[in-house]
DNA sequence: GCAACCTTGTAAGGCTCCCTTACAACTCGG
DNA sequence: CCGAGTTGTAAGGGAGCCTTACAAGGTTGC
């Protein structure tokens, strides 16, 4: 193995193995999540699980943040309104809008979400290192500030409001 | 923000963070490859590109490093060939089985692909700091040959049969 | 040497997820 | 109150992948 072997055939390009990374990791918690009574959630869902919080978000920001269309999230949440995870309000400010949020099946369900990704993170943890994991994530904190600023709920307060 | 809060709204999952950063990065090698004379490679087509090398490979290894289905690597196939990239050629030791090769153009194709993956992440080096980007690296190609050794081609020899 | 079985690749059809185009209801600045 | 922009919806399509089914060629046991 010469250095700097670029056209070496072990060199695997850096988004491969973040997808290899992601893959992995997701396939575990995945895993775990369809044993669970939340197995009907299927990863599109992830969209508004992710982003809808206490009073609700509407389709336009979920879809913005998501880096999806109107439509394709509207179609999400239909299917999470079926399901008896998400519910529609209207906005008491804006009669075209609705404000998406989640019901309380849907809050247990973020909730054991973010308990199983824990779960599955010190596992990796234990596996490769808590330090090194715990490096990993600082550097993709900072990645993704700097490259996704939308995607990540600090950052999202497009709006200058103050309070 | 309390320590240890992984019930705050500001945590984000550990897969999620990856997808952010592979997608940035991948983004950067799209914008330029579409630039370039290979601008009709789609995502997809990378599969063949990463795992065929000289004499070839049958479409059930790639579909299995791929994890993908034979007739789904199939169709890819046969648009790479109509684009000219990919050539079929009949396993001299298996009348059943052809050996899918790249063309001339499409060697030149997957070694200006890795040299702008290349590229790229020496960029990111020089954004998020080159020990911390190294550090990446080392830390996700160890998870790969754990996780996915199938994708790693040092560790694709399956059959073990000797030279 | 041949029957039963296992590969290799292909064919056909379907599903999921997401997009584009088009629109009706509503808000808001002048 | 009227034009312009925004909010969500409807309808249709396409990319990418899967499942079922099969024909051609190999392999194994007896």
């Amino acid at each position: 193995m010469t250095p700097g072997a670029k056209n070496d055939f072990n060199w695997i390009p850096l988004p491969g193995l973040l997808d290899i990374a992601s893959e992995a990791l997701f396939a575990e918690f995945r895993a775990e999540l369809e044993r669970s009574e939340f197995g009907d959630i299927r990863p599109t869902h992830g969209c508004v699980f992710r982003f809808v919080q206490g009073e609700g978000l509407r389709l336009t920001d979920i879809a913005e943040r998501a880096k999806l269309t109107k439509q394709s999230v509207g179609e999400i949440v239909d299917d999470l309104v079926e399901r008896g995870y998400a519910q529609r309000i209207p906005d008491p400010d804006d009669r075209r809008a609705k404000l998406i949020c989640l019901t309380e099946r849907g809050e247990a369900a973020q909730s054991h979400g973010r308990k199983l990704f824990a779960k599955v993170e010190k596992r990796w943890a234990a596996r490769y290192g808590a330090e090194r994991i715990a490096a990993l994530r600082e550097l993709l904190e900072e990645i993704a500030a700097a490259e996704a600023p939308l995607a990540v709920p600090e950052l999202a307060h497009t709006e200058p409001a103050a309070a």
